[in-house]
DNA sequence: AAAGCTAATTGATTTAGATCAAACAGGGAT
DNA sequence: ATCCCTGTTTGATCTAAATCAATTAGCTTT
């Protein structure tokens, strides 16, 4: 059915695997189990929830959200294969965003005892899990999603060119996009208005740079879209090496 | 001149020895060193030098900026007594931010290689680093800085009443809180215009909430304070076990 | 295929906070 | 003390996007 190995994983180039050498990797898979299929709504964890795993998608699209102490819903993130959540859970040791599956999703599923005992014992993956946490950290400083002083237009043309940048980085190899959340979903990620993300898509298909046809979005001219976004320095994930073998 | 070490340093609660027995903070000790005193307008590193250390502010206040592709500055963050930073930079191997002192700072520093290695071989150490990284990438989710959906009343407010609280939890008994930054540092901090700080600051006084000379804000009416905040629940920092503990 | 329901679009109006434009104040340096 | 510079305040105006209000399109279910 589904391989549980990471060796033979698409995604162990992006994922937790990355820097590890086959003997470590073994030992990394006796504590990763892969979970059953999840359909679209179906919850991965809950917010509140008791902490003891941390996940990577195999595959499909999750989405993360929580509810503050005033009942506002806020959408966080949309993981794709190969990134990891939970890992924000780890102190408080209570899950502070539920996580359902926008579409087909098969997960990967470690606890995290478990994970932090092996790190003493395997240098290689406690660098790679703090290299994550940074990473993700790193993120969240420098795209603070809903980055003030950017308009409308900036957020959704870089929700829409980061999004392309990921898939692409796994491979995705086509120009179309398929969004399997909604628009009030997109809206409320970007702290937008549904109906202004209606507006731009449409503005954004009269001036040529997508195509979009219900959730089917198709980018026509991605210099133009590029040329939208506020801030290109992190829409691509960086290669965690690149940058110290250039120092 | 000043001590050394973490044993007796007032912050060893809240910064990295936290959960560390007396044998294993010597053992931290001897990666540690006490900077110079910095002052005003000093830089304690620059976004782009390669990472080398991470920081721990152990007397003033920091603040943490960066200057992005198009020039546009953004102050992410200030930092008081206990508080980590640099550890978002272990991942690119490259500061993302420039911290400078607001006051008069001393700092403690950590080559991070040291420090990750003393990690796998003290468990309770890389436990605390583990849970350091992921409460600041759980603060960062869910109080994304600029929280859309807040109105700049909701925003001041929630900004003096986390520094207050932080404060608080430093020791700091009274009710006068001493800015040490421009209105011009908060407003870009807060994603709002100067003169919307200035004109809040006004309202606030004349509503009887604060007393405001200068830099000097005096809380009048702490709970008229935090009726105007949108979201309490992460104002004060968590306590690691806590909420392990209850559940 | 029709009904029903939710998601999405489209249009009119409103508003919070930005921007523009001056005046004013504090705190060093001379 | 006086000057100067920068930080701050205050006022008038403008605008991007929210909100309010319908309408329309896509899926499900029967």
């Amino acid at each position: 059915m589904y391989d549980h190995s990471c060796s033979n994983c698409a995604m162990n180039e992006i994922c937790l695997p990355l820097g590890l050498d086959k003997a470590d990797i073994c030992r990394l898979e006796e504590i990763v189990s892969t979970s059953a299929v999840k359909h679209t709504g179906d919850k991965i964890l809950r917010q509140g929830d008791v902490f003891q795993n941390v996940y990577a998608v195999k595959s499909g699209m999750t989405k993360s959200y929580r509810f503050d102490d005033a009942g506002t819903e806020y959408i966080h993130s949309f993981h794709l294969p190969g990134e990891l959540f939970g890992l924000d859970a780890i102190h408080a040791q209570r899950y502070g965003f539920t996580v359902e599956a926008l579409d087909t999703v098969v997960l990967c599923e470690m606890n995290f005892e478990e994970l932090q005992s092996l790190c003493s014992h395997v240098p290689s993956l406690q660098r790679q899990l703090f290299s994550l946490l940074s990473r993700d950290l790193y993120k969240s400083h420098v795209n603070p999603i809903d980055h003030f002083d950017q308009t409308a237009e900036q957020k959704l043309s870089g929700f829409l060119h980061n999004l392309l940048s990921r898939l692409e980085a796994r491979g995705h190899a086509s120009m179309e996009l398929h969004l399997p959340m909604s628009r009030r979903d997109i809206a409320n990620h970007l702290g937008l208005a549904p109906e202004t993300i209606s507006r731009l898509l449409k503005r954004f298909q009269q001036q040529n740079v997508i195509d979009i046809k219900n959730r089917l979005v198709t980018i026509v001219d991605r210099a133009k879209l590029e040329g939208m976004v506020h801030c290109h320095a992190l829409e691509t994930s960086i290669s965690p090496n690149d940058i110290t073998r250039s120092a």
